[in-house]
DNA sequence: AACAAGTTCAACCGCGAATGG
DNA sequence: GCCATTCGCGGTTGAACTTGT
């Protein structure tokens, strides 16, 4: 097949994203949406491909994106997940709110994948410590995506469950790893039960999550038996712990 | 204080899948 | 059913940043 070029390279903006792209793209998606990635530059008028703009969108200016350190119970659900489901990033990511395929990959690559090697090892204990966020290179013009979502463009947008869910309870400091943002240990137990719960309907991957993220239940079924094994696994972990 | 080495993460690339005409 | 277009995913890159010397 002959694959139309992904964007025409000619006179289109690459790199990281100024503050102003940033509004421009999320005005435009508040107003129209994003039914046509492709044509959406155009009608927003920004100097970039589609797939740029969406990728921007997904991993950074959705207002349901959760930015921040992993917590400890985030990295083991990764480790586990992965475990079960190998490097289908956007299949994990559909089962943590707020965290992006992009972002969990990253976390994996970067340190996630370290520390199950230094576990391996008998005296391997702790991953490698992990240093506070740095403010990202676009991000600075953006009042920093390390801050809180709500202070980027898109903060007039709906605040989505898992947002609010997710600020509100970054108070917890069990985890020394994680010093500026924490999830509190409940938002995970409802996080699983509800998807476990949820008889049938289950796993509202597409629902919760966001369309944009997960994947159509249908072809997930088995996928979505061995998640549910896991998460029923992880609630009895969890009860075991306390 | 300056430099080198190591780490992190936003963004890009290419491919396959899905969809529409 | 075929073809073209668009979308979404996973792998990879490279600049910015941190840490160590």
């Amino acid at each position: 097949m002959v694959r139309a070029p992904c964007c025409e390279k000619m006179g289109l903006k690459r790199g990281p994203w100024t503050a102003e792209e940033d509004m421009t793209l999320v005005a435009h998606i508040e107003q129209h949406g994003h039914s046509n990635w492709r044509a959406l530059p155009k009608q927003a008028g920004l100097l970039r491909c589609g797939k740029s703009c969406r990728l921007r969108w997904i991993n950074y200016l959705r207002p349901d994106i959760m930015r921040g350190n992993f917590t400890g119970e985030e990295e083991d659900a990764i480790i586990q997940l992965h475990a079960m489901l190998g490097n289908r990033w956007s299949t994990i990511a559909a089962r943590l709110p707020g965290r992006t395929d992009n972002e969990i990959k990253n976390v994996w690559h970067t340190h996630l994948k370290k520390r199950l090697q230094s576990s391996s090892k008998p005296s391997g204990q702790a991953a490698p410590k992990r240093k506070a966020k740095k403010p990202a290179v676009a991000t600075s013009a953006l009042e920093g995506p390390t801050s809180q979502p709500a202070s980027s463009p898109g903060q007039s947008l709906p605040m989505s469950p898992e947002q609010s869910l997710s600020t509100s309870s970054a108070t917890d400091s069990s985890s020394s790893e994680s010093e500026e943002f924490q999830i509190d240990d409940s938002f995970w137990s409802e996080t699983l039960a509800m998807s476990v719960d949820s008889s049938g309907s289950g796993l509202e991957t597409s629902d919760t999550f966001g369309a944009d993220s997960a994947s159509p239940s249908s072809s997930n079924d088995e996928m979505d038996f061995w998640v549910t094994l896991f998460m029923q696994a992880s609630d009895m972990h969890s009860l075991s712990q306390i």
